[in-house]
DNA sequence: AGCACGCCGACT
DNA sequence: GTCGGCGTGCTC
């Protein structure tokens, strides 16, 4: 018997499959890990093939020297699931494998948690009247039976635990336990289903991808809950992913209250060894439920029966370094494999699935109108540009204060929520609300400070940083964000009485810095809350009725043709933490472009009609879900290599657009904008080509790459970030 | 990835 | 003369 081996070894040339033999007394199984002789070393091996024959110079295969785990640790479908990724997105075949494992598994680092455990012996010797401590133990397990051992020496003393053990009467017993993580207390309250909520659990129910449309305060969460119990009780498992920000202590509580020792959950807090003894529950199938962030899509989970992705659109399901993968591809593939159902839940669909659910690929299902029947907040947009001319040159405008004055007279709560994305930034006419764009992309310019330009990140066009606006002549150019501090430091001035919290990346650094922050804010009123993306999601605060968005534009403008919908999503999902109780909430919202559609269309909460806008928008520009972006990344220690490397490539991929003419709407090569990272050179390959043709286009792009590529390359379709 | 082989420079 | 630099190629 001959097996077919992939080495654990993350290198281009072992990226393939390796043969060897099965000795006669060892039987192996697809899926099992197992050490090889591979030259002059021995490595870790995954078994992914068994036959007969060989396909190599029989003389020269080498036997498996030993298993290691015993058992399969790669189930059918993830193998599968392995060859998939490898066609589709040119992943290393060990690096795909690598994703399936917790990563305590291959580096053997975590060691099982063992606890021991002291009964009495069967037929134990009663230890000498003297002994008055070891008589109180032999008691104390003759009326309690087996108790852990750490608990026994606290109570009775090490000494004469040690003594009992040592003459025989009592036995231990060492016993590999679970580290089951720590929760909040949660009542588990079964809500009766509004009739839309009902509606959507009983449509949801077939072999399909269902985007399920939901209002903020719709209850979705109520929605995928009843559809998992649903296929618990048909036996089936379910598999529910959340962004890894909204995997709050409250929303774990609220799946262990409602399912108990049936879930499992994977989130980045957990420690090493939680995540391994989560996994292995997983694995031999005592965990029924899986909640957790984009990785736990690889989770050996069997029997599926729904995959639930919530707040689809959330970008957080994309995985940015390497390998890069997303997550709805992985789902489509489970939910095919599993003849099971998708449920892609949110509030503000991506264009790329709304625009699926449209022409019928997914299924569509609305809930249109909020649990408790509340209106949204009403969203005010304030023109900034109107309140410079008005002689304002603060970060608030006139009716923010106003609104913030009112707010902690009535002692209730406001959140500022301050706009900050990535590291670029876009330069604006403070006076007429001019960005630059691109003039061939019509994206937005990026600033590089190094060099003092403006940049296209969709083409590399470079252009001159501006100094007097082209569109009003006025010099007051401006660049940057506004930072959390500056807006703290100005709402003291302003209110110097009022409790002003800071919530961002440097306040929550610290474990638990988090939910602090959260609980203070809940605990105090009035307070103000101020903070970047993460006070956006998953909080209720039933106190805060006015949310103020102070730079709506940041996101507006990045370089990136996806921009607009984040925009849209972030203010929709902002303006959710308003009024989540009786009173009607308030949004501030505060831009340089009032009359940009996205927020007529945010303020609106016409999900529709912005949709329609900018799908009209992509398919004219060819950009996204009706065209295809690839990006090809080079990077290497030596300039002229990747420079090289990249060429190359760039050459065949010419040749490949010269044979569709047609389809391609652009192709060039460049340095990345971040032109090093790590000490390694960073050249791309940029192209955008339509869509008829882009399965056929893009199988031949992937070979184009040359044999003598000493780069390390990347491959990105429909990339969230060119740098 | 890592290890050997191999072909050129500067050192006891 | 030889020790060692790292470019090239191979691993079932």
């Amino acid at each position: 018997m001959f097996a077919k081996i992939i080495i654990d070894q993350d290198a281009k040339a072992l990226d393939r499959v390796f043969e060897y033999s099965v000795p006669q007394d060892m039987t192996v199984e697809v899926g099992e890990r197992v050490i090889v002789p591979f030259g002059k070393r021995n490595l870790q091996g995954f078994i992914v093939g068994l036959e007969e024959k060989a396909e190599f110079d029989e003389s020269k295969i080498k036997p498996i020297l030993q298993r290691i785990d015993g058992f399969a640790v790669i189930k059918k479908e993830m193998l599968s699931l392995m060859f998939f990724m490898a066609d589709k997105l040119h992943l290393k075949l060990a690096s795909i494998l690598r994703l399936f494992l917790p990563s305590e598994m291959r580096t053997g680092q975590v060691k099982e948690l063992i606890v021991r455990y002291v009964k009495l012996a069967k037929n134990f010797q009663s230890p000498s009247a003297r002994a008055k401590k070891q008589l109180e133990i032999v008691k104390f397990l003759k009326d309690n039976g087996r108790q852990k051992f750490a608990d026994v020496s606290a109570k009775f003393g090490y000494a004469p635990l040690s003594a009992l053990v040592k003459s025989g009467t009592v036995l231990v017993e060492n016993e590999q336990e679970n580290r089951t993580p720590v929760f909040d207390e949660m009542k588990n309250e079964k809500r009766i289903l509004t009739p839309l909520q009902q509606r959507a659990v009983d449509t949801i129910c077939e072999n399909k991808t269902y985007l399920l449309h939901g209002v903020t305060g719709s209850g979705k969460t109520e929605v995928y809950m009843n559809l998992i119990e649903r296929r618990l009780e048909q036996g089936k498992t379910a598999l529910m992913l959340v962004p890894e920000i909204s995997l709050t202590p409250q929303v774990l509580a609220n799946f262990k209250a409602r399912f108990g020792d049936k879930v499992a959950l994977i989130h980045s807090g957990l420690s090493a060894g939680e995540r391994f003894d989560e996994w292995k529950r997983i694995f031999f199938g005592q965990a029924k439920v899986v909640v957790g962030a984009r990785s736990a899509i690889f989770t050996p989970i069997e029997n599926l029966g729904i995959i639930i992705i919530d707040e689809e659109h959330e970008q957080s399901y994309v995985s940015e370094s390497n390998p890069r993968y997303d997550t709805h591809m992985i789902a489509e593939f489970r939910r095919e494999y599993n003849s099971c159902t998708l449920v892609l839940g949110s509030a503000t669909p991506s264009i790329e699935s709304y625009a699926k659910a449209i022409d019928g690929e997914y299924q569509l299902v609305e809930m249109p109108v909020r649990v408790n029947g509340m209106e949204m907040p009403k969203i005010v947009v304030i023109d900034m540009l109107m309140e410079m001319r008005q002689g304002n040159n603060q970060i608030f405008s006139i009716p923010l204060i106003y609104e913030l004055k009112n707010v902690i007279e009535q002692k209730k709560q406001a959140m500022i929520f301050i706009n900050r994305r990535g590291f670029s930034s876009f330069q604006r006419c403070r006076n007429c609300g001019y960005v630059a764009k691109c003039t061939d992309c019509d994206v937005s310019l990026v600033y590089h400070r190094a060099e003092n330009r403006l940049k296209c990140h969709y083409c590399g066009k470079r252009y001159r940083a501006l100094d007097v606006c082209p569109s009003c002549g006025s010099k007051d150019i401006k660049q940057g964000a506004i930072g959390t501090e500056r807006v703290v430091e100005e709402l003291h001035k302003l209110f110097p009485d009022v409790r002003i919290l800071r919530m961002d990346n440097d306040t929550t650094a610290r474990k638990n810095a988090h939910r602090q922050i959260l609980n203070e804010f809940r605990n105090t009123k009035p307070a103000i809350l101020v903070g970047t993306q993460m006070i956006a999601k998953g909080h209720d605060f039933p106190d805060c009725v006015l949310v103020g968005i102070v730079d709506a534009d940041q996101s507006l403008y990045q370089s990136d043709y996806r921009s607009i919908e984040r925009t849209f999503q972030l203010i929709t999902q902002v303006a959710g933490r308003a009024g989540r109780s009786s009173m009607q909430g308030r949004v501030i919202l505060q831009t340089y472009s009032p009359r940009h559609y996205v927020y007529r269309f945010a303020s609106n909460y016409d999900y529709k009609g912005f949709f329609k806008k900018e799908a009209n928008l992509r398919k004219v520009t060819n950009f996204p879900p009706y065209a295809r972006i690839v990006r090809i990344l080079f990077t290497h220690e030596d300039e002229k290599v990747v420079a090289q490397d990249c060429k190359v490539c760039y050459n065949k991929v010419k040749e490949i657009k010269e044979q569709y003419p047609q389809d391609f709407v652009y192709l060039d090569v460049m340095k990345a904008p971040l032109n090093k990272i790590k000490n390694k050179f960073r050249y791309q390959i940029l192209m955008r080509f339509k869509l008829d043709k882009a399965d056929e286009i893009e199988k031949k792009i992937y070979d184009c790459v040359d044999e003598k590529c000493k780069s390390s390359v990347f491959f990105e379709i429909n990339p969230n970030n060119l740098s």
